[in-house]
DNA sequence: GAGCGGCCTTTTTTT
DNA sequence: AAGGCCGCTC
């Protein structure tokens, strides 16, 4: 990274000056302010590419070598672990000394340890579980059917899911969220709200907003609790400061309080979390809540090409609610901004390929050097596949998390029964895995017989000779069940973590079952699970005072960025939100047409901001040296021609900045094509783009099948099917991948 | 009455 | 890829 060396050295004592040599060394002046200013509050506002984490690291080794802060006294937060891990390693080769103590980590790993210890307090126990989105979802599915009350095709889960979590992070109170959403909350939601809350407390559980929630009723109940935490944390950082909301800004007023050493680092240009509650106000108006707050703006960008601030300040200008700033930067100009404009993801995908080739042809570069960007994950598989096809490495980050997967749920259920008995959104997974012959109708019976005695539906299976409706042979499957995890209860205190996983899964069967199945499907579980047991094992090795709780904890807040592994040359596929923080010489971003400005405009009226805040993510300047745009639709309907989002990005766009490819855009529209390639055989086995060719309406004929008319085409790259009407068989789905269709007409 | 398997739909983005 | 829904079977 070319940085500028700092030229006009403040004075001072020969020793400073040492000092200052040695760590503030590679700080511009302006970055330089911000880091020596400790006491009382600050916000660094701080563009992309302009040395945000290097800031922040270099007021940790400040703090902890020239303030002599112990580093326990200092809590910092990131966006991700990764981001945690990173800045910690930073800051010890920065001071070369030691942090141990420090804390660093998420909002939610740094409030969860606090409420490991304290939430005995607020009627948890220690060893509470920590719900993701399908188990919250489960949740809530359960409490609609059993309220029963509610016409089940009036209220989805998710609705109801949503809104919850949107109030839980505006942290309101109805009456209050009420007052400003009219329409927001109505009877059934508040129904299901105070059922939902109850029900996470009976499973002993928190979902990711209660992590905050409950650290602040912990704080406002329990003044001494807060005063403890407030005289520890003399000095606050915050990193990504633009993405907090107003749950997690109401803690760190709590926080900070006391001594009001608080540093927030954040631009509010990359403002790119919304849509789950991050509030831009946090950052427009944390002068008013501290008044005598001291701001530092570093514009100088050292990341990227002058062109491509250019473009990216183009468009970001156009956003409204928006502090007025302009990146500046000593890098040269570099080539133009590329936009290709694609008829559709093939030739997108293709567009792509052809640039990564030459690219690493005519300037040595490594599939390393590149990343593809896209919205939504769905959007990875054609070009996945189109990257297979071509020899070319990759890895995808994120997509399908790890786990999220159904055999690393169900493992890790068990895990889950086994540290909380009373979680019985886990117990609901695993009472019928491996099959048992407990379905759904008996175990909620057992639910029900649970709510009315008051008692954890581990407890009610325990007792389920009282239920009189359970039949004698399903009471016999679930007291087996019972004796297997109460074995294993007794075993978790005899023998080591790392022993006891083994057993389980061997006892279960679970691998063996798989291999008896045989299918791909199956090899690939077995897989996954062994992936597990390694980490497991991993986690013990590197962290041996940590217990099986400490790691459900750890994996339940871990994201899929956090386990990028840099160091492997591949090309990475990822979506815009997992590369936020990231940067790559040679930046491709997919999708554009399809991606980007209409979500703006979704959002901007679900979060009812007044005007569009048309969000172009800032993340374009990871880019170092090139960026290639390219809008073709990933789901483009068979007659739709339009290009709106696109026209509007070039009128906002400074067109001498960018060149425009749009080659066959004009002269192959869907229709002409559909004329040329009419009567030809199509290969469907090597060739992703024939696929696209196939439309509604169309008259085809299979080889075993005979001819049919083609109903409609859905899916993308292998997972392509049509579904056609035969004459003879009346209508079939077909791969289109494992078969040959001759096209008639 | 319950469980189970097959077929269909649906999917932003993440701690 | 996984959950919802439907119809089949015990």
């Amino acid at each position: 990274m070319n940085c500028v060396e700092q030229s006009n050295e403040t004075k001072g004592s020969m020793a400073q000056k040492r000092d200052n040599i040695t760590l503030l060394r590679n700080l511009n002046a302006e970055q330089r302010k911000a880091v020596e200013h400790v006491d009382g509050p600050n916000l660094i506002l701080a563009g992309a590419g302009s040395g945000k984490t290097r800031v922040l690291t270099h007021k940790i080794g400040y703090l902890i070598e020239r303030k002599k802060s112990p580093p326990q006294n200092i809590l910092a937060m990131t966006f991700t672990n990764k981001a945690a891990n990173e800045m910690k390693e930073r800051v010890v080769q920065l001071i070369k000394g030691d942090i141990r103590g420090l804390w660093i980590g998420t909002f939610h790993a740094n409030f969860a340890r606090i409420l490991r210890k304290n939430c005995e307090k607020l009627g948890y126990s220690y060893n509470f579980a920590i719900y993701d989105e399908s188990d919250q979802l489960s949740l809530i599915k359960a409490i609609i059917k059993d309220l029963d009350i509610l016409p089940a095709s009036k209220v989805s889960p998710k609705g109801i899911h949503s809104k919850i979590k949107f109030l839980k992070n505006a942290n309101v109170t109805f009456d209050e969220f009420e007052k400003i959403y009219q329409g927001y909350v109505d009877e059934s939601l508040r129904l299901v709200y105070s059922h939902y809350t109850k029900r996470l407390k009976d499973n002993n559980a928190m979902d990711f907003e209660d992590l905050l929630l409950k650290s602040i009723e912990l704080f406002t109940l329990f003044p001494a609790v807060l005063a403890y935490y407030q005289n520890m944390f003399r000095y606050l950082l915050v990193d990504e400061y633009q993405d907090t909301n107003r749950l997690q800004y109401d803690l760190l007023k709590l926080l900070s309080a006391q001594y009001r050493n608080i540093s927030v680092v954040g631009d509010d240009d990359q403002s790119i979390y919304q849509w789950r509650g991050a509030d831009i106000r946090n950052i427009l108006e944390f002068e008013k809540d501290f008044p005598e707050c001291t701001i530092f703006r570093l514009e100088q960008n050292y990341r990227s090409t002058t062109n491509i601030l250019k473009v990216a300040h183009s468009i970001i200008s156009h956003n409204v609610h928006r502090m007025d700033k302009e990146l500046w930067t000593k890098n040269d100009c570099g080539e133009k901004i590329c936009l290709k404009i694609a008829t559709d993801a093939y030739e997108e995908t293709n567009f792509i390929i052809q640039k990564i080739e030459s690219e690493i042809q005519l300037n040595q570069r490594n599939f390393s050097d590149f990343a593809i960007l896209y919205r939504i994950n769905a959007q990875s598989r054609v070009i996945e596949m189109a990257l297979k096809n071509s020899g070319i490495n990759y890895v995808i980050i994120g997509g399908v998390r790890f786990y999220a997967r159904k055999e690393i749920k169900d493992v890790l259920a068990y895990l889950k029964v086994l540290v909380n008995p009373k979680d019985s959104i886990s117990l609901r997974r695993i009472i019928n895995y491996p099959q048992r012959g407990i379905g759904a109708a008996t175990f909620e019976k057992i639910e029900k017989y649970s709510l009315q005695k008051n008692i954890s539906v581990f407890e009610a299976m325990k007792k389920i000779n009282e239920i009189d409706s359970i039949s004698q042979t399903k009471r016999q499957g679930i007291s087996e069940f019972i004796y297997l995890i109460e074995k294993y209860l007794q075993l978790k205190s005899s023998i080591s973590t790392g022993e006891l996983i083994p057993a389980l899964i061997d006892d279960l069967g679970i691998l063996s079952d798989l291999k008896k199945e045989g299918t791909h499907e199956a090899y690939n579980r077995i897989e996954n699970i062994r992936e597990l047991m390694f980490s497991i094992n991993e986690f013990i090795k590197q962290n041996p005072e940590l217990t099986l709780e400490n790691y459900l904890e750890n994996v339940a807040l871990i994201s899929d960025i956090d386990s990028l592994d840099n160091k492997a040359n591949a090309v990475s596929l990822i979506t815009l939100h997992s590369a936020k923080g990231l940067e790559f010489p040679v930046v491709f971003i997919t999708g554009l047409e399809e991606g980007l400005l209409p979500l703006a405009r979704q959002m901007a009226y679900e979060h009812g901001l007044e005007e569009e805040r048309r969000l172009f993510y800032v993340g374009v300047t990871r880019a170092k040296e090139k960026l290639y745009l390219s809008a073709a639709k990933f789901r483009r309907q068979p007659n739709d021609n339009s290009n709106g989002s696109v026209s509007r990005f070039l009128n906002e766009i400074d067109k001498s900045l960018i060149e425009i490819d749009r080659n066959s855009y004009h002269h192959a529209s869907p229709a002409s094509r559909d004329t040329q390639t009419a009567k030809s055989i199509i290969e469907m086995e090597n060739s992703n783009q024939s696929t696209a060719r196939l439309k509604p309406g169309m008259l085809v004929r299979h080889p075993r099948f005979g001819t049919g008319v083609i109903r409609k085409v859905d899916g993308i790259g292998e997972e392509v099917k049509a579904y056609i009407l035969f004459e003879e068989l009346g209508e079939k789905i077909i791969k289109v991948k494992f078969c040959k269709l001759e096209i008639l007409s």
